[in-house]
DNA sequence: CTGCCGCAATGATCCATATCAACAATACGC
DNA sequence: GCGTATTGTTGATATGGATCATTGCGGCAG
């Protein structure tokens, strides 16, 4: 009931240019394979799985979820970006996670969603009728453990984020946003610091980064460039960032001194 | 995989001063029988289940789970409150949910526990170690499938409360969480507006309150003379709130106007 | 009944971050 | 490649809620 997947499963060597053969699926080449979800999956599971798949792509900005709205799919992300979000009538809103190759999206909802969802980037994804993942879960218990298992890990990640936007300062938000964001681009599943000049890549505008972290845009921009000052991160440019003493980073973001 | 438990379970009359039979569980006179996961488990899976529970009682201030220490048991409440919550190195707290008859505490773990839990008030609760449920769940689909469906209502819950602590204001925090209780205690399932008049009974100091809704003690106590002067509220004592005017308490919370 | 103790309410002041306002850099259409 | 639009940065000011301080209240031991 635990093991959130393997973290070298994200290096695999993905079979390439393979002729398709009849039974195979379109998943043999699928980015997100040895991801998430589809990991936990047998070749042969995945191909009955592959059948209740509709594939599909979106551009920037396309919504794939509003809320409110009745709760009809679920989404497996193989290439980009999604962001999830709730928003108050007068226009604030709050981005309540990103979603990326491998992740799953939909667990987070009832009868109607309860929130939306739309592109940062060009995305990919496999969408599945809820009717049929679950018919499909009668066969393969594999697949409902393996969904309870993501929905686990994502209530850890939803409790370190309440404790984020709740008590800490913006630099502190920051500091931990930075380090969240490079252990999940490392997949590195244990929570070790990423190593000193980490490189990260950062499709999210300053507003997303905002709206993440329950702070203003000029209040990311000013703490950004906080951090650089004091030699904590380099900024080589908007959608790059540098680690460069990530255990000063830690030590910011767990309110320690 | 939806139908978050029958809201009229709550009223379901109990049997009471039964003559205990070899067969019986000690579930039949527990107050969350009809409650969460115990609800979704017939008497004979119960059976089995409640064999592997171990039953326990707790004081005031008790910790029951400490976070950074191994993930060994899930809890279910039978009775009682429970507070979950994350800690800074300098103290500062946040309460990230309570638990409270019928809930099911530990489905946001790992490895190692991210949260710790503590008793509000005397707590009762069946105690189940995971190896021993995971074993049960290879028996009873039902088990796992209900456990995927509280960690989805779980995460619906989450997503309401980091709107809440990201975006929204003092005044906005309390007015929702007052609704939010009242929903919880008459477990009236819709999202339906409580009566006018709703009396709600609140173990919670405000110090619970704080920590949960990501605010201090004196804006708390603020915030209520505010709602209490406006009379969206009645005050009779600390633990004691009446809803005089829910759907003005409504629109605050949402931020209408 | 009285005095103590812990919690809650209220008031005074301060500060972190929002808001408002230029300005700079980058991306983008033609 | 040029000009315009969009996004990001930095500065000045305002403010909601934190912090610090005082007072009030309710429970409880003696």
């Amino acid at each position: 009931m635990s093991s959130h997947g393997k973290a070298a499963a994200v290096y695999h060597p993905l079979a390439i240019n393979l002729a398709a053969s009849s039974s195979a699926t379109p998943c043999e080449n699928c980015g997100a394979r040895h991801l998430g979800l589809c990991d936990a999956l047998s070749d042969e599971e995945l191909a009955f799985f592959s059948r209740a798949a509709h594939r599909m792509s979106l551009p920037v900005g396309k919504l794939l979820l509003e809320e409110g709205e009745p709760a009809q799919h679920f989404y497996n992300v193989n290439a980009g970006t999604v962001r999830l979000f709730k928003t108050l009538q007068d226009g604030r809103r709050q981005i309540t996670g990103f979603a990326s190759a491998g992740h799953f999206i939909g667990l987070a909802s009832s009868e109607l969603n309860v929130i939306s969802a739309e592109a940062v980037e060009p995305v990919r994804l496999c969408r599945f009728s809820r009717a049929g993942l679950q018919a499909l879960s009668e066969d393969y218990p594999a697949l409902e453990r393996k969904l309870l298992s993501l929905a686990m890990h994502e209530l850890v990640l939803n409790q370190e984020q309440m404790l984020l936007l709740g008590r800490k300062t913006a630099l502190e938000r920051i500091a931990s946003f930075l380090l969240a964001w490079a252990r999940r681009q490392e997949a590195c599943a244990t929570g070790k610091l990423p190593k000193p000049n980490t490189r990260l890549s950062l499709a999210l505008s300053r507003s997303d980064l905002a709206d993440y972290l329950g702070v203003t845009i000029e209040t990311v921009s000013r703490s950004l460039s906080h951090l650089k000052n004091d030699g904590l991160i380099e900024i080589p440019n908007t959608h790059e960032i540098i680690l460069r003493r990530p255990q000063a980073l830690e030590n910011i973001a767990e309110g320690a001194g």
